[in-house]
RNA sequence: GCCUCAGUAGCUCAGCCGGUAGAGCGCUACCUUGGUAAGGUAGAGGCCGAGGGUUCAAAUCCCUCCUGAGGCUCCA
C-alpha cells in the first residue's frame, strides 16, 4: 500500500462517472472538507497476501501524521496512480474500508466514493510535513518492540576458561571487575571504575613523559567526511575496515586512524622551519571493522584508544626524531618491565607512493636501528599502506606475539595534503611525517600489562591501593574513618566492615590483589597504629603510624616504583 | 569471514538416555568478638544466549542467528 498524507485546508470533489465494475452505489454531488489530512491511497497486488497486516500498518502510521499535525479529520481518497502494480478493484475497496474502519475509532473519517472518475480541488498548506509519503507490505510488518524481551538478549561474553590461563587478562579482568563485553557491542570495551582507574593511570603517566619529550597534545574528531579519507588514501586502501555514517545525506566515516585529523591541525595557518621537528599527540579514539573471529579479549578490539602522535620535521632531523621515539618507548617499557623485539616491515603490495620515497623510508629506519645496534627482524611487505615500519613486540601469557609500540615512516600524507612549511631560504618547503605508538593501544597495553604481572599491579597502578579491615564489629568505626581519611588524601581505597573473620577479609583483600591490607583492630585503635599487611607477603607489620605508612605510600606512587 | 569448540544464578560448574532447575563461592540477615588466605545458620537470586522446529511435554533433540574461545587470515 502507498499512502500520500497532505495536510489541507480543504479539499471538494465531485464524482463524474463510475469507472470500474466494483464501484461504489452513491448519490453524491459534490462534497466538501475543510482544515483534514487527505489520504491518496493506493491498494497493491502484493497487499493481497496480507490485507490485514498492511491496513494496521497504514492506520497506525496516518494517526501518528494526524498526531503530530494536530488534525482530527482524515479523507480517505482512493488514487490506483500512486502504484504500477495495482491490486483487484475488489481487495482495493475491502482494503479502504478495513482502513476507514480502523481510524474511524480515534478520528472523525470520510472517503471519497471508490471506482468513479472524479473532479476535485484540493488546497494543501505547504509547511515542510505537508506533504509526506508512506509505503506499506505485508511482509514488512513490524512487530511489537518488547522491551524485557530485547533486554533478554543482551548477553554478557561468556568465558571458556578450560582453555585459559589463570594468568589470562580476561581472567583477572572479570574477578577483579575491571572491564566487561556484551554481545551487543562485540570487541568494545566496557571499562568499569576499577579498569578505567588503571588506564587512568597510565595515561596521567603517558602526558608526563611526553611533556618532557616536547609533545603537544591535541584531540580531533570522531566522524569526518569521507572527502577527507579520499585524500588521505584510507578510501582507497582501507575502506572494508571503515564503519560508515550519514549525517544530512552527506557520508561521513568513523576514524580508523588519526593522522588525516591530525595534519589538518598542521594545515590550520602556514608553518615555518622553527617550528621543526613539532611533536603532536593524541589520545585517539579509533573503530575499525574486523572480521568477527579475530577478536580477542582486551588484545584485539573494534574500538581502542591509541597513544598516537605524528612528528613532523625536515629530512636532517628525521634520524634524530626515530632514535628519539626508540628511546622514549624503551624507557616507558623498562618501567613495566616488558621484555620486547623489534621488527622492520617493508613495502607492502597495497603501497602508496613510488619505489624511489619507500627505499628511502625504509633505509632511515634501519639507519638508526644499525647505528644502535639495535637487534630486529624484517618483515618484508608488512608495512602500512603509506610508510615502512619499525614495531614493537611482546608475547602473552599464551606466548602469542603482539604489536605494542610502532614507529611508521610516512612521504604520502604530506603529499597527499600538500602540508608545507617557510624554509630558512624563504622557499616551502614539504615535512616528512612519522606516525609513532608506544602503548599502541591502551586495550592492549593493560592486557599484556595484566598477564606480565598477574594483576599484581604496583601501588601507582593498583585499581585499590589499600585496603582498610576491621577486626571485628567493634572496629568499624575505626576503620571507616582510616579509610576515609586515605580516601580523601586522594588515594583509592577500600573499606571491609563485613561481619566475618579477619582471615576471611584478608583472603579476599588478597584475591583481588591489593598492594596494602590495613587491620584495625582494638590494639590499633589503642595505639592510634596501623597493621599493615603487604600484598604477597605472608605476615603483617603492626604498630606502623598513619603518617609513615601515607609517607611510604605517597613515595611509591609519586616514583612509580 | 573460514574450521573446531562453548554459552545453565554475579562467579565456577553439575543436570543433557526429553517430564519446565541444583551445588559451592559471592550477596543479604542473624549468630559468633575472633589477630593476618575460607567460623556457623537461614534467605534472596535463573524464561537454562536469542529465534524457530520436532513432541502431549525441550535446559536436554534438530535448524538459524548472536556472542565468546582456539586456530587460519588480517592488525594496534
Amino acid at each position: 500500500m502507498r499512502i500520500v498524507a497532505l495536510h489541507s485546508n480543504f479539499i471538494e470533489f465531485e464524482p463524474k462517472k463510475r469507472a470500474v465494475e466494483a464501484a461504489e452505489d452513491i448519490r453524491m454531488a459534490s462534497k466538501r472538507i475543510e482544515g483534514c489530512l487527505v489520504v491518496l491511497t493506493a491498494i497493491e497486488k502484493q497487499d493481497e497476501q496480507g490485507i490485514g497486516s498492511v491496513v494496521s500498518q497504514a492506520a497506525e502510521s496516518i494517526r501518528k501524521i494526524a498526531l503530530q499535525l494536530k488534525v482530527d479529520k482524515v479523507v480517505i481518497y482512493p488514487w490506483v496512480h500512486l502504484t504500477h502494480d495495482p491490486s483487484s478493484p475488489g481487495s482495493a475497496k475491502l482494503a479502504l474500508s478495513m482502513l476507514e474502519d480502523e481510524l474511524s475509532g480515534s478520528l472523525t473519517t470520510s472517503h471519497a466514493p471508490f471506482g468513479w472518475y472524479k473532479a476535485f480541488t484540493l488546497s494543501v498548506k505547504g509547511h515542510p510535513l505537508a506533504e509526506l509519503s508512506r509505503q506499506f507490505s505485508p511482509k514488512g510488518k513490524p512487530k511489537e518492540f518488547d522491551y524485557r524481551k530485547a533486554l533478554n538478549s543482551i548477553t554478557k561474553a561468556t568465558l571458556d576458561s578450560s582453555k585459559l590461563k589463570g594468568n589470562d587478562h580476561r581472567i583477572i579482568g572479570q574477578n577483579l571487575d575491571l572491564f566487561s563485553f556484551y554481545n551487543v557491542a562485540p570487541g568494545m570495551v566496557f571499562w568499569h571504575p576499577k579498569g578505567l582507574a588503571i588506564w587512568n593511570e597510565l595515561v596521567r603517566y603517558w602526558r608526563e613523559e611526553h611533556r618532557k619529550a616536547g609533545y603537544q597534545e591535541v584531540s580531533t574528531p570522531q566522524v569526518m567526511d569521507t572527502l577527507l579519507w579520499k585524500v588521505s588514501g584510507h578510501w582507497d586502501h582501507y575502506r572494508e575496515n571503515i564503519f560508515l555514517t550519514e549525517y544530512e545525506g552527506r557520508k561521513f566515516a568513523v576514524k580508523p586512524m588519526n593522522c588525516p585529523g591530525g595534519i589538518l591541525i598542521f594545515k590550520s595557518r602556514p608553518r615555518s622551519y622553527r617550528e621543526l621537528p613539532m611533536r603532536i599527540s593524541e589520545l585517539g579514539v579509533v573503530h575499525r571493522l574486523e572480521l568477527s573471529g579475530v577478536l580477542s579479549g582486551l588484545f584485539r578490539v573494534v574500538k581502542f584508544t591509541q597513544d598516537d602522535a605524528h612528528i613532523y620535521c625536515t629530512e636532517s632531523q628525521l634520524e634524530g626524531e626515530i632514535a628519539g621515539v626508540i628511546a622514549l618507548t624503551e624507557k616507558i617499557y623498562r618501567k613495566f618491565g616488558f621484555e620486547y623485539s623489534l621488527e622492520l616491515s617493508t613495502r607492502p603490495e597495497k603501497a602508496m607512493g613510488s619505489k624511489a620515497l619507500w627505499d628511502k623510508a625504509e633505509s632511515a629506519l634501519r639507519n638508526v636501528l644499525d647505528k644502535q645496534k639495535l637487534p630486529y627482524k624484517v618483515n618484508e611487505g608488512d608495512g602500512a599502506f603509506y610508510g615502512p615500519k619499525i614495531d614493537f613486540h611482546i608475547t602473552d601469557s599464551l606466548g602469542r606475539s603482539w604489536q605494542l609500540g610502532t614507529i611508521q615512516l610516512d612521504f604520502q600524507m604530506p603529499e597527499r595534503f600538500d602540508i608545507t612549511y617557510a624554509g630558512e631560504d624563504g622557499k616551502l618547503h614539504r615535512p616528512i611525517m612519522l606516525h609513532r605508538a608506544i602503548y599502541g593501544s591502551l586495550e592492549r597495553f593493560i592486557g599484556i600489562l595484566l598477564e606480565h604481572w598477574n594483576g599484581n599491579l604496583p601501588p601507582w597502578l593498583a585499581p585499590v591501593q589499600a585496603k582498610v579491615l576491621s577486626f571485628s564489629g567493634k572496629n568499624d568505626a575505626a576503620a571507616a574513618s582510616i579509610s576515609q581519611k586515605l580516601f580523601s588524601m586522594g588515594y583509592r581505597t577500600e573499606l571491609d566492615t563485613r561481619p566475618a573473620t579477619i582471615q576471611s577479609k584478608i583472603r579476599d583483600a588478597e584475591m583481588q590483589k591489593v598492594p596494602y591490607i590495613i587491620v584495625i583492630g582494638d590494639k590499633e585503635e589503642k595505639s592510634g597504629t596501623l597493621a599493615v599487611r603487604r600484598h604477597g607477603e605472608k605476615k603483617a607489620r603492626f604498630g606502623i603510624s598513619f603518617s609513615d605508612f601515607e609517607a611510604q605510600l605517597a613515595r611509591e606512587v609519586s616514583e612509580r616504583v
